[in-house]
DNA sequence: ACGGGCTTGTGAAAGGGTGCACAAAGTGGG
DNA sequence: CCCACTTTGTGCACCCTTTCACAAGCCCGT
């Protein structure tokens, strides 16, 4: 039952290899930049920071893109990997929420350059609206639903206050858009087949602290044995 | 020789619990302005939005500090918490790279109050420097390791492009800085015992692409069965 | 004083992810 | 044409994480 069929993907690829394939990928271009033909697993997980095995089992759920003694080569790596992240097309984007933040990521130019378009800004504060950002009018936010329909947008971003956060997700949802990535402190319910993504920086200080209190409190020890203690 | 000692922290949370300890403390801190003495764990899950088990499993790794029958004593779940995750101490933050996201970072008020005081804003920029953003005024880049060192810095945030942000790394290293929040798309190489973490927004984009992309795919078929295939 | 009803804490099972180690497969030199 | 060398693709064992399910423990009403 394996066999018979050589289909490249399987239609099933782990979680966590997605999660690293955008790193292969920003690794690869600037390889490709360089005129670097082909790469190995070895020098190209160097590169992204991770072992050459878990790199090699990545690639290989995309199908079989190495060639034995040599490596792979960087340009169709990079045209594979772009493929299965959906980065051959481009996606709409709407940023709601334009204060710090907000105004931040729109005037961001990494996006634009890999397949994400920055499409509306909407804002509900009266003064917002009707100001340009980064050569983009924000719109009032009443204008949500219109302009997720009209201009195709399917990932939306959610830079409002917290309080705020859930019935934008909501809204968004409703008006078709399947995929958010929220940046406010709070935990969006969202029906099943929503994919939310969230960013917090502060739980991000908040882990590393966590370990920041661990070394200082070993510090004063022998750090190699971990049965030490002085109750 | 699991017994005698009735201790409570066993030296050992693993990652996955730390990383959800934060969500759960701001859940809780929402719960005790409302004034709720109390809370189950399956009423806390479902705020934190995870599995009640897991939260329980999460919670016995700091101690045995529910009530069977009852539940968990907010008021005291939060000082645990925070005193797990280190947050009843200070720590001073330094960002470096002053542009649109040190920017926002820097004007954002929701760090100050729980933990962390940014003590220093660096950049390199000439026109930068001297600026007063936040009410703190701008410092060279090169007083890096001065500011580190005087003013006790343990968190370093890196907002520079990408192709300083090593280089930023490395001064802070040297400079004693243990624990590090980088937003620049580059894999930071840094020794061992240095705690890095990186929040790049790219690829979270990109991982919501892959996601859509699948949805999109799969619209046409039954969603039901995923052994539909068509070549 | 005691029993009924909740809720915690945790064994145990199942699922994913990681990394080693090596056979298979390709390259290039002689 | 063959052999030595390089590098991929993957079986396997191990570890971490999640989830289920339930005994143990606590509260309150009677
Ligand atoms: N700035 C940061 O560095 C930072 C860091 C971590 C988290 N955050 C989070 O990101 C979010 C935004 O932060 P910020 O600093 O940009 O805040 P901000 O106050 O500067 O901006 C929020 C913007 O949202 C708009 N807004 C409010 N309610 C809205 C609504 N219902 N619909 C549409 N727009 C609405 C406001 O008018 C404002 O322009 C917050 O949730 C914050 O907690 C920000
Ligand atoms: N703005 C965003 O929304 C966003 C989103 C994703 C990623 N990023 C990443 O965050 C980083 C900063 O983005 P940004 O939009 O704020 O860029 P920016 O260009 O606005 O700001 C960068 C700042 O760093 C300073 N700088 C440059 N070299 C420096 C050095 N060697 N030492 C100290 N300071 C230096 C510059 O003077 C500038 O003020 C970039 O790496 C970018 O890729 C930003």
């Amino acid at each position: 039952m394996t066999s018979r069929t050589p289909r490249p993907r399987e239609r099933g690829i782990p979680e966590a290899t997605v999660a690293r394939l955008p790193v292969y990928l920003r690794a690869l271009q600037a390889l490709q930049e360089r005129g670097t033909p082909t790469v190995s697993s070895e020098a190209l997980a160097e590169a992204a920071g991770v072992n050459s095995a878990k790199l090699r089992k990545d690639l290989s759920h995309l199908g079989s893109y190495g060639t034995r003694g040599v490596g792979y080569e960087v340009e169709h790596l990079v045209h594979q990997i772009s493929r299965e992240l959906g980065l051959t097309q481009d996606w709409a984007v709407a940023i709601v929420g334009i204060g710090n933040l907000g105004r931040a990521l729109a005037n961001y130019g990494g996006f634009g350059t890999r397949g994400f378009r920055i499409e509306a800004l909407l804002d509900a504060d009266p003064a917002m609206v009707g100001q340009r950002v980064a050569s983009l009018e924000v719109g009032h936010i009443d204008s949500l639903e219109e302009v997720v329909g009209s201009r195709g947008v399917s990932i939306g971003v959610i830079t409002t206050p917290a309080e705020a956060a859930q019935a934008v997700a909501t809204r968004f949802v409703e008006a078709g858009v399947g995929s958010i990535l929220n940046f406010a402190p709070v935990v969006l319910n969202v029906p099943d087949g929503v994919d939310v993504r969230k960013v917090d920086l502060s739980i991000e200080l908040q882990i590393l602290a966590f370990h920041a209190q661990r070394r200082a409190a070993g510090d004063g020890q022998v750090a190699a044995a971990p049965g030490l203690e002085l109750t």
